[in-house]
DNA sequence: AAGAAGTGGATTACATCACTCCGTTTAGGA
DNA sequence: TCCTAAACGGAGTGATGTAATCCACTTCTT
């Protein structure tokens, strides 16, 4: 945070500062659970605080988004090359996808700003840029040591990614960690051989989930 | 007369007819395209005739979705039962989920209908929900015979198809087929063993589509 | 005490869409 | 050929949603 800008002229007023702390604390849970498309006025009722004293503290939507989600996406680069330092390659790229797709799917406006969000700005963009290569490299590590299939490519893990993440918040918000169980069964599935399905991280979904997974969408329109 | 069923009363005039099948076939198309999201107007653009003769053979947008999906979900649950008459059952199940999401995956429309869109009727929903038990009896059989991991069940796979074909209709416009390469992988997945990757049925995308994939989302808000 | 800084929430301004109204055109039987 | 029910187009309506602003009021700070 600490608004980086040059222009930090003076100081915000106490009660200013802890407001804007309360906002950025809403964003970031209201903006998790309903991803961006909560409205700036969910977030400001979120945060006990009036739509106008968000809209003084960030002049926009995208500069909010922006200020939450910049770091995220730095940090998955860094994850990218954490996980390239791993001695067994395979063994670092399980732990990669699995700390980004954790993080994309426990926060949906994460999602929607790396899916490719119009809520967000140039500085995010750019740093998006930085994670295509660095899986690239962690892919093909991988692959040299006969541990990753070799008929795929970064495209393809991005888009795999993607997909393991779009089922969104509110099927994860009822079961947790079920997003676990999918890349398991992709991973086996990108794996170059093995003998036996590797045990999946996380049990089936209950009934009542499924039931509702099937409902999920808003039904408004519902006719009959 | 026609205590019952006075729906057709008397036939069409020649014109109106044939303005209703350019409807149907452009509903086809847009729908396919873009989605449930296509407005009637789109539609009406596209079939070249007014909003107002949309609305006077379909009295809602709802009765035209259904008109036009009510088939492919029927279908859906005859290609399961079908897959459970083939001799090996894995193929069966292969077959069922190529088939399928082929469907799905190049007809956004339908994908919106399954998924679980707002608008449907009670028609569409009741066609629903025959494909769950369908889809189980095919995994059941698979797994009997040791070819699918044992330790996933229905609802996953419905998982995985939300999945795959979460990817939509602007990637596949550009990329028609990307999915069968996903697909390739997750079945590797689901498979109990294997010693060497499947071969993907369709080539790595290139650059441009993949560069495209992240511009994807329209780009209306974005301030830089 | 004074005024600068901050605040809430009603309001504006606009966009989107499902659906309707109505004046005009046309098919097709007599 | 004439006549009228049927069909037509597209501007209009109303409901909804939401980013952003305005302004009368309150609170912090010195």
């Amino acid at each position: 945070m600490t608004s980086t800008t040059d222009r930090d002229a003076r100081p915000l007023r106490a009660d200013a500062a802890k407001n804007r702390e309360k906002i950025l604390d809403a964003a970031e849970r209201v903006f998790a659970e309903r991803g961006l498309e909560a409205t700036l006025d969910d977030i400001a009722n979120a945060a006990g605080v009036g739509v106008a004293t968000v809209y003084r503290r960030f002049p926009d939507k995208n500069s909010l988004v922006t200020a939450l989600f910049e770091h995220a996406i730095d940090e998955i680069v860094a994850m990218a090359e954490r996980a390239a330092a791993f001695d067994d390659s395979w063994a670092g790229f399980v732990w990669f996808m699995d700390e980004v797709l954790g993080r994309q799917c426990e926060n949906q406006g994460l999602r929607d700003v790396i899916v490719g969000t119009p809520y967000a700005q140039e500085r995010i963009a750019s740093a998006k840029r930085r994670i295509g290569p660095a899986i690239g490299a962690l892919v093909q590590r991988a692959q040299r040591d006969g541990r990753l299939r070799p008929d795929v490519n970064e495209a393809d893990i991005v888009v795999l990614e993607m997909m393991i993440s779009s089922l969104g918040g509110p099927v994860n918000a009822l079961a947790p960690n079920l997003w676990r169980r999918h890349l398991g069964i992709i991973l086996d599935g990108l794996m170059v051989s093995r003998t036996a399905p590797t045990k999946l991280a996380v049990g089936p979904m209950d009934d009542a989930v499924a039931v509702s997974l099937k409902a999920s969408r808003r039904a408004r329109h519902l006719t009959t």
